[in-house]
DNA sequence: GCTAATTTTCGAACATGTTCAGAAACCCTC
DNA sequence: GAGGGTTTCTGAACATGTTCGAAAATTAGC
């Protein structure tokens, strides 16, 4: 709340910046608590005065790579185009921004998975880096040309965080040189999406996208809560 | 090899056995090995000499909740019926075979997610667990009137069972009351697939549907290697 | 400027998964 | 049944995430 930076807030910074530098370096296992401490200058119990657990820091570098893929995917939603275009775009920049962790990506999304922990997608702890990554669809969404049938609107974007999701399951697993398999899916799977909402558009589909939308609703009851 | 039982598989079994009990009664972080090997009447280092890991143990119950599964979907796949009402009954009996696990299921998720571990259904020590699961969903396809067009056989097997692991993740999170948006999404799920199915015979979905299986083809080039 | 409260830091301590050097039990050969 | 080799078992030891009571530093009140 206060102008000035009290000196607790840079003991914080600090610990935040070798954390992430080591979770970057050597992965989730080898980044010790300790050895953040200590490459901090602090003993193991200030950083545990300043974060709650290991999960709560890898949740900060969560928050940095999302800030890096809105960095990649800005250009692309800047730049109109096809719903297809753009959703290759944003994955794309997705896959771009997860490539330097790929040799621990397994490790990361095995402790975001787990429901308890900070750093999962769903957890109330990172809403803010949710929203981020949640918004960028929103945008991909509302910027396309042709526009997106007004019925689409409100379930798309969700649907597609969540493909970006399946995704980067995906890519974790993906051990093709420079993820081409990874790419592939996301060549393939955004013109698939671009071309099932064309189809959307036809009387025939009316039924289905009905049945999909109600789907949604039902499955999805609260738009922002934990879950 | 050898017909009769040497003492040492009777050790392992009893370990397996205390500790699937274990598991399934205290959950993932209160089953220590240490519990674990004095519930087992041996010291910690003989569970470790017949079991390589914690992981491997919570292998031992995957292994036993997917036969369970595959127990209570027989006679859904003796039945008959549609392809939605099939996959209604396979995916409801999952979400039924689950049920016991739920208070600790995200830590299994979080184990089996994790790439190197042995838990994964992607690894290549859970070949027989996911061999089985992946069985249920082509009797599903193979057994269903009307029958699933020729072109899908191939490829939907492979989704529906995917799809199930995507219900599984979302089950883990759901803390409705019987799990009741997760049978929503179960029930509206496989209807939706059903009309899917069905519509994918019309002229104007050949070529999304081409589509479809050239992706999932191009993104899955070992049917049943590690990935 | 001094005292009391509050914030921040420390480091020892605990439980856990895992390893390992060696002891014990077992089995085979002679 | 004695000796040697193999399998099985043991429990102490290690590194790790986390907790906690107390010390140190800082701030607030007067």
């Amino acid at each position: 709340m206060s102008g000035s930076t009290p000196k607790s807030e840079r003991t914080r910074a600090r610990v935040r910046e070798v954390a992430i530098g080591l979770l970057r370096d050597v992965g989730y296992e080898r980044t010790t608590m300790r050895a953040v401490a200590q490459a901090a200058g602090v003993s193991t119990g200030t950083a545990y005065y300043h974060f709650a657990s290991k999960d709560e820091l890898v949740q900060e570098l969560y928050l940095e790579v999302q800030r890096d893929h809105a960095r990649r995917a800005a250009p692309v939603l800047a730049a109109g185009g096809t719903l297809g275009e753009r959703l290759r775009g944003v994955w794309g920049a997705a896959v771009d921004a997860f490539g330097p962790f790929h040799g621990f990506g397994g490790e990361f999304v095995s402790v975001a998975v787990r429901p308890g922990s900070a750093a999962s997608p769903f957890s109330a702890a990172s809403g803010p880096a949710r929203a981020l990554s949640r918004s960028l669809f929103d945008e991909v969404v509302e910027g396309a040309t042709p526009a997106v049938p007004p019925r689409l609107r409100a379930g798309l974007p969700e649907l597609l965080w969540l493909a970006q999701l399946g995704i980067t399951l995906f890519w974790v697993h993906d051990t093709s040189p420079g993820f081409a398999r990874t790419r592939r899916l996301v060549d393939q799977g955004s013109a698939l999406v671009g071309t099932l909402v064309r189809l959307a558009r036809l009387p025939v589909a009316r039924g289905v996208v009905d049945d999909a939308l109600r789907l949604l609703r039902a499955v999805h009851p609260v738009p922002d809560g934990r879950a």
